[in-house]
DNA sequence: TATTTGCCGTAGAAAAACTCAACCAAGTGA
DNA sequence: TCACTTGGTTGAGTTTTTCTACGGCAAATA
């Protein structure tokens, strides 16, 4: 009835954010996470907006939160229209710096195998330059800042993906302790290492292999990879290693295949490359990198 | 190359909007007056995004600004976004508070007209709350806090509209001096009132009225309707009307139309609805309270 | 029963956003 | 031509927002 002042405002942008990243991943704490703030801001956050809104988003549990049927009906409107803004920053990214490639991968990748490939993209083409991001879980490529990822899928590709290896493992150890290797029955008594990540491998592939040993929980576990691998150069024990993961170490003679057994696990290392990015001078460049040398 | 701290930080999410918005309107004097903030916050978002992306959005004229390749290409990506967002959040103040209507429309519309018919819509609905904005030009619906807009529109309507009225103007004045006002050539000598907003009236009006003084230019200007209304109704000379407007002083008596040349404008009130708002009921009875007293 | 998990609340600190006022440069117009 | 206007810029200072730190709490877990 009254006639108000023009221009009422919205809620603050900050707070719709948070609302989105909170009600996507169900969990106040895990949306602090995703924006790097404390839990604190987020309740702040999604409290102002409550209030704006006069309307509750959230029913507080004591462990955890839920939405609220409204909120469960905005989410998908927030959802869309955040990852159009990620997007389009992205966009700005991408279109202002061509020649900045940023890939999102997992730590081992990272470490063991991403940066031989990128010492190859660096000799054809110089001007490139790649920063990599350790990370556990695939990002959105629509929204999150990187041009690439690569993580390890099951199932069938996209279009937009490219298939680089299929994910094999055995076991590998230093020369000395594959000399009292004969046949797969000697690995009762030895020690295995464990990758925490892939915590099932040794089983998988001790089922897999006749005559193996029936238990695969034996011997420590790291929680990256590139240690566990240390660890077996050291001579520490056998590990049960990602082919692709260990190429360099074979090749270079401190660690051995001591079985001719490879198993092959349901599941690539693949690469995919965000929308906004394919058909650049950059991603043309990269792919050359990633598939030439895979296939020498 | 180097392994970057993970979760790298966009742009503020403030920025973004300052470019969308001094963006679209060109201008950033323009994007500080709809965001209610100085020219000067604009510079500085524009800035702090250009030193981001390490690029210019704008090229900076003495006059103005105009915005480079890379800028107009990346605005549509921007609007369609922040439409996208703006949209969510009118969701949520819609689904919130049902019963709260928002309706923008022109100052004179808004205090001559529209109050009338909101206290048949209260009579007809006592929970339904409206506001009214008075704003000069017509929102966008998808985006901006109003769930219904009032403005004059020339042409086809779309499907979400309602013609009100169409727009009719003649002269009025108290009836002391319509006593003294027996045809059209009378006006000669008079003093005719104007609006601002509606600089042309007289002229059009004199244009298609027979044996008409040709000098539609005489006498004072308001820059409100409602001012230049009263004005008429203290005998201060005569006035242009539009039809709607005076309806209830020419009903009072108050004031009279001396001639009976009523001259249609080729555009109409129209009432549109955001579309998140259809379909609810408070629109319906919104609806039922303007058309239908219009009928009477 | 002790511990952990995940959210809440508040106080104070840090960062962001904004205002203000002076300034500049190019048109405009008297 | 000279003052005025327009539209953007700048930097200092201030306000507002946002964040962190940390104690608290209640339920689930062990």
């Amino acid at each position: 009835m009254s006639v108000a002042p023009p221009r009422p405002k919205g809620p603050h942008l900050n707070a719709l954010r948070a609302f989105e990243s909170a009600a996507r991943l169900k969990s106040f704490a895990a949306a602090a996470n995703e924006l790097c703030v404390t839990p604190g801001a987020i309740t702040q956050h999604i409290k102002a907006l409550e209030a704006w809104a006069e309307n509750d988003l959230f029913v507080r549990r004591t462990r955890g939160v839920e939405l609220t049927p409204l909120g469960e009906e905005l989410l998908p409107e927030f959802t869309a229209a955040f990852d159009m803004l990620g997007s389009a920053v992205q966009s700005l990214r991408t279109k202002s710096t061509p020649n900045k490639i940023r890939i999102a991968t997992l730590p081992s990748i990272a470490q063991l195998w991403l940066s031989e490939k990128l010492g190859e993209l660096r000799r054809v083409a110089p001007d490139i330059s790649v920063s990599v991001v350790a990370v556990e879980t695939s990002p959105n490529l629509a929204r999150d800042p990187y041009d690439v990822s690569i993580f390890f899928k099951h199932g069938e590709l996209s279009s937009t993906e490219t298939d680089l290896f299929q994910d094999r493992i055995f076991p590998v150890c230093t020369p000395e302790i594959a000399a009292r290797l004969t046949s797969v029955s000697d690995l009762e008594g030895e020690t295995l290492i464990h990758d925490s990540t892939w915590a099932g491998d040794w089983g998988y592939w001790l089922e897999r292999v006749p005559d193996s040993a029936r238990d695969g929980k034996r011997g420590p576990t790291h929680s990256l990879f590139s240690v566990a691998l240390e660890e077996a150069c050291n001579g520490a024990g056998i590990l049960m290693a990602h082919e692709a993961l260990v190429l360099a170490k074979l090749q270079a003679g401190a660690l051995v295949a001591p079985f001719p057994h490879k198993v092959s696990l349901d599941r690539s290392l693949v690469m995919d490359v965000a929308p906004r990015f394919r058909n650049t001078v950059a991603c043309k460049m990269l792919k050359l990198a990633m598939i030439e040398k895979l296939s020498a």
